[in-house]
DNA sequence: AATGAATGAGGTTTCATTCAT
DNA sequence: GATGAATGAAACCTCATTCAT
């Protein structure tokens, strides 16, 4: 593994575990078995270092979107079908999740990769509403706000799952749960 | 009102806004027009600040939390109404709310608040289920993942809220998605 | 006892047990039972206290000498006796004495007070080693060196009484020490 | 010199100086022509950096009782070689003795140092003294009792040497009091 | 590329002192 | 005389960043 690897890794381990601040560069460089000088030869600032991990997980989550995107051309999509894919994303790429979640009140970088977050997801799913509609298997209910709310739902779920992984796994009661209210 | 209440309350605008971290005592200071010394004559500490703050949100959930159980007692409550009931609690200690949901991935205090809030939540979700499907109201669903899920809703919609103000207002749809997924 | 007296009092035992720079003013107030602002009343400064202090002190022991000086007078001076009215005078004294001692590394009025007592006992003991040697009690040994030795010995055992409350006391055999060396 | 050593030197000199307290981290990087921050690379804490000048203190002294021990093992130990010995050891180590014995009363760790201090020379002087009266050099006085009055003249002749240099020296005639008082 | 000592701005906190009441 | 809130300078300490090697 490359040191600028190195260093991302270590960095999104130390970020998820104690957030941002508390995860210094001092002990980013200790962690790693670096110096702290060549945590600049790789990175301009601390901040830059989160926002290397933050275009990664963009990148995944533009796959994750793209792959969605080909299902739905394929009229092979269903809202359990984005939610089980999502929380498969998620948990291949928790780490990197976990520190969105936690930045995003701190930071605009970090805000701003939530709202592409948000916005896709949102668009998607109302995508798969509509066509459930067209198809005749989804009840007739307002697109936009249904949509809206899975995504609370799998949002929500994301995070209990990172942030109290002590709590029962609901995630397959929960697709349950949608499926009751909306398909016919 | 009294230099403490003036501290309290603009450390409550501006941890809210930028996080526990970059509210500096410095700024608080600065921004309360008082001396840095002040502050420390109210409290013991910077983080005893945000204690304060969180007690006063717990004093103020423990009382939401009885009023809904005086009205189960009564009979009179429905999923709806906790969710109405909640969601004006949150409108009336928005920043409160929005403080602890920024912490609890940092401070034992705030995680430890925070999970009084899904506790509660849940036990009174829990119970609401139950009383209806007893009363014949309610899908004879698993109790406890289903509260689960009802309350993900819940504080998924409230984080959409106080972060994404610009995203429409889904909050009375997301009753009639549940409704129509736990409702005979 | 007066407002100033109680602060006197709790300062000296304040300053004798934690040091000058811990003993705080708003601990002193909290301790004495009044406000900060009411030290300012009859202190100029919190130098100002020790200074009172060490005047008293000086006092007491201006009396001390001129009781030994009386009795030197009178022929009716020993250094035995001069040893034992000093450990009686520490003993009255106790809390002033450790105060002078602890803080005469630290500041001049201090560092001058301790001046004075040496170069009075000093000369107490000169006077008393002349004499004896004089009436043929004490052996014809260097005056002035062997008073400073003796002094030393009283400083000595009157910091380890002090400080080291726990190791046995030796004053009484300190003297026949200082017997066995001297006298004839 | 490296920068760890420049900055325990400059603060052996400031605090025998002016004393724990008001040696501040501030001056003591000014002295020493280095910003605060540095201090922190090579030590803890200011409170750490007395530490080690403390624990060089302890070792240097460790030798000095390991060399007395042999020397008393060999039967070529004096009463008056300790002394002699001990006031060397004193001028080889006068800044930092002067520190211990300006911290004495405010710090447990240095507390503790003098305590090592008191502790071992009384024992080698009561060794000293038992191996005199068998050897029928020394008067047959109680050994305990007098080796803590010699072991007083010791630290107090230290004390009067490094605090008031202007006092003529009188450690030899210490000596002679001394062997007056003890030598048959 | 890498090191790690050094920096200095800025963080939290303490505390002697002042002042309106 | 007394209060105690307020002050602000200065204390100790942290940490992202730089730079000579």
């Amino acid at each position: 593994m490359k040191t600028k690897d190195i260093i991302l890794a270590t960095a999104k381990e130390m970020i998820s575990q104690v957030g941002f601040h508390r995860a210094t560069t001092s002990n980013l460089a200790k962690t790693a078995n670096i110096s702290e000088g060549t945590i600049y030869r790789h990175f301009e600032s601390k901040e830059d270092i989160l926002l290397h991990i933050l275009a990664a997980l963009e990148e995944q989550f533009s796959y994750f979107i793209e792959s969605v995107r080909q299902k739905l051309d394929k009229d092979q999509c269903t809202l359990e079908m984005i939610m089980v894919d999502y929380f498969a994303f998620v948990e291949e790429n928790e780490v990197d999740v976990k520190i969105m979640l936690s930045t995003y009140g701190l930071l605009d970088s970090s805000k701003r990769l939530m709202a592409i977050f948000l916005k896709n997801l949102e668009l998607i799913l109302q995508d798969c509403i509509k066509l459930g509609i067209k198809k005749g298997n989804v009840k007739d209910v307002p697109v936009e706000e249904n949509a809206t709310v899975v995504m609370t739902i799998i949002f929500g779920l994301t995070r209990l799952h990172l942030y109290w992984p002590n709590e029962t796994d609901v995630r397959t009661e929960a697709i349950e749960f949608c499926r009751r209210s909306l398909l016919k």
